[in-house]
DNA sequence: TATTATTACGTTAGGCGTAAAGATT
DNA sequence: AATCTTTACGCCTAACGTAATAATA
């Protein structure tokens, strides 16, 4: 029976071009690598080296052993970890979202149902979250639309509505409500990892130029100081935030702004089988 | 590292369905498969049983396991096999010829030349010589005509002239000469294995009839015993043949019954390295 | 009771490294 | 002298089988 121990140390052997050597990279002696290479000469039934008296080399069949044998050692790798995939996806709930609130509300409540699962979820543009879910991607779908879902089931999830969030000096800081087409053109501060928010607003107001801040801290800390406009939904305690800012929110009343999240499962229940 | 022993063990555990039947299997004892299991299960690094407390089963992830593992073992297997075979070519001289006469002269010389080659040497019709030359699963083809060879070389091997040889009373024994047209009809006692002599032989006299012999002992004693002519080439001394048995040679004339054997050698002398 | 998996345990075979030999550059 | 392969040899691990345990059908 051939042992992929000796046969990597035979490809090794190939590309160090020295029995020492080999030795060398595995940590063990210089006898047990002859003897390694006794033994799978052995198990070839054929030689595999040209011996001279203290010089060895590849002969023919020793040559197309490495270049199977290459291809075996990785095939016997994809073995082990194909199963191990396989058991990391069986044992984790991929998550897709198309925006950051109802991802975290999701996720609470799968830390009630699922205590002990490993769940692994990002947040990414309706497109991207809707081609994980037919290509079984993902277990959990989240989008703004409902989901045309031949297997598992489809539901409404929860609402957000979008809001602006602006000091009281600026311009719109009296109004009670507002539209995109009235705030286009005006720069604002933008988190990132906002999922389909962020190509709405880029749609919505092509005029407008966004900050993009990646650190939560660093996005807070410029909220604080900088007369620049954000965003914030319902999701929060609009007025609460606002006021911890120093600012007011006002809400934002296209429809494109006020979305319903829905959310698709794929059938079988947690922990699969 | 995956342990192939411990793999195989793992695919007829899948098949035999219970350990100590495995044990069975393998002439070792049943202690010997727990570990082999439990060691196998290390190397995955997931989970590949349900144990109960004197059951065992195949998880999900250890039936993907045997799957795998069984592409797995075949291809170590053709691995080897590979070597083996990339071996047994190159060490030996593989002749496919249309006829036994020139085979024989070639195997002469070649022991000659060649003297620890080992020949692998068949005969078969012109298209299975064709082929099996174009396709390099032949290191040498004889042919009755020249042979299209980009590689290699091909010459004019040795010539052979057909006989016909009867008793001293058949109808034809006074005859200096005949050609294929006047013997057609008449039946033949025909050794089997002659290659394309047979299909020749066939295709010139559709009206005779032909006893194939296979044995060459068997054939010798129906020519001696029997009146019905045979077939004899100038390979032999065609004369003294006849009169062995108690019979007269007579020459074919036509064209077709004095071949020219041509052979073919791939380029590469022997032994090949 | 018969079958099965697993643990415990003692023995032994085989694998490893050290040392040395032989050979080459 | 330095490097390299291979053999010899002794130790020691680790793999094996026997026996025992526990559980099931």
């Amino acid at each position: 029976m051939l042992d992929l121990y000796e046969l990597e140390q035979l490809i090794s052997f190939a590309d160090l071009g020295t029995l020492s050597r080999v030795a060398e990279a595995f940590h063990i002696s210089t006898p047990s690598v002859t003897r390694a290479m006794q033994s799978l000469e052995e198990g070839f039934g054929v030689p595999l080296f040209i011996r001279g008296k203290n010089r060895i080399e590849l002969n023919e069949n020793g040559q197309a052993a490495v270049e199977l044998g290459r291809k075996l050692l990785q095939e016997a790798e994809d073995t082990v970890n194909r199963v191990r995939m396989l058991d990391a996806r069986r044992n984790t709930i991929v998550v897709k979202s198309c925006a950051p609130a109802p991802l975290w509300e999701l996720l609470k409540k799968l830390s009630g149902s699922c205590p002990g699962a490993t769940v692994s979820s990002s947040i990414c543009q309706n497109e991207e979250v809707l081609a994980a879910w037919e290509n079984d991607d993902c277990d959990m779908a989240i989008l703004p639309f409902p989901i045309p879902s031949g297997e598992g089931k489809t539901e409404k999830f929860m609402e957000e509505h979008l809001y602006i969030c602006v000091p009281p000096e600026h311009a719109l800081a009296g109004r009670d409500e507002v539209r995109f087409a009235e705030i286009n053109g005006f720069n604002f501060l933008l988190r990132t990892e906002l999922g389909f928010w962020d190509l709405l607003c880029r749609q919505k107001m092509p005029a407008s130029k966004f900050l993009m801040q990646a650190e939560e801290f660093a996005f807070q800390e410029l909220v604080r100081s900088s007369s620049l406009p954000c965003f914030i939904t319902d999701y929060y305690d609009v007025d609460r935030w606002a006021a911890d800012y120093g600012r007011v929110a006002i809400s934002i009343t296209d429809a494109e702004a006020n979305v319903t999240f829905y959310i698709a499962c794929k059938p079988g229940g947690w922990p699969r089988r």
